[in-house]
DNA sequence: GTGGTTGCAAACCCTTTGCACGGCA
DNA sequence: TGCCGTGCAAAGGGTTTGCAACCAC
């Protein structure tokens, strides 16, 4: 992913947020860990260039950056959370065997599902997007 | 779902697991219970007739029966784990205004899956299962 | 200036663990 | 009888909360 700072001061500020360094680093930290980090992961990461930054802190950001839409709750069946900075509509690959989660991006997939659930509608529920979780094995581990 | 006692006795049995009143009890509860019920759901119910039964046990027995495939976690972004008695491959409806998890059974969509998936491979990923996540609202809330 | 943010530490709550007792095979 | 499963209570660990100090706007 391409950005710089001042994008996220932008992301930011558009969202009528204070601009704090701690929410840069948080942000930043997301986007540069990429692997749909945990809350510890990032943390660790932040603290090697902000060694002060309170846990409590970044839990509060990122509830906030979840409420303004800046970032995603990854879902999983485990009890620690993980975090996604891709707002864009897209699907997870998750391995069985580790806790790796990859980004499936597929427009081919995403027209697929568009027009199947376009006239296919589902009684007494609107649809307001779909997110496919593939579950399998990377041939690398 | 159409189920008896018995069938949960052999179910276990099957799996070389002891029937104990405490197993039969918390399969029968999540059966009963349906929308993807949390632990505290599932021991809350068992204790109206069951008012002994350890919170602990609940969570082991729960392990044991994810371990042995006679029940699945359901994946969301809470921090509470939710337990579903479907073993099939099925989908599932979120709602996005409250904690509301339903089923969502479609043969038609599973063949497309899978016909999409035969030809088009991920690389370096080998698909075990997919399961489809449709948020939304229900018209009823 | 002032209201939103942060740091800190304690509280929370769901879940896990250890161990002795109990009951299914 | 042997061993797996249960009850109990304490520990664990990720997340939330309260409050005073701070700092973006």
């Amino acid at each position: 992913m391409e950005y710089s700072i001042e994008d996220i001061r932008n992301k930011l500020s558009e969202k009528g947020l204070k601009v704090t360094p701690q929410r840069i680093a948080i942000v930043d930290a997301i986007y540069k860990l990429g692997s749909h980090p945990t809350a510890e992961k990032i943390i660790e990461y932040i603290r090697q260039s902000n060694p002060n930054i309170a846990s409590g802190t970044v839990y509060k950001v990122l509830d906030t950056l979840i409420k303004h839409k800046l970032i995603k709750r990854v879902t999983t069946d485990k009890d620690v959370m993980r975090y996604d900075g891709i707002m864009e509509n897209h699907h997870h690959l998750y391995c069985i065997n580790c806790d790796v989660i990859e980004d499936y991006i597929d427009e081919e997939l995403d027209t697929l599902l568009n027009n199947y659930f376009k006239n296919k509608k589902i009684e007494g529920f609107r649809i307001n997007e779909f997110m496919l979780q593939i579950k399998g094995t990377f041939d690398k581990h």
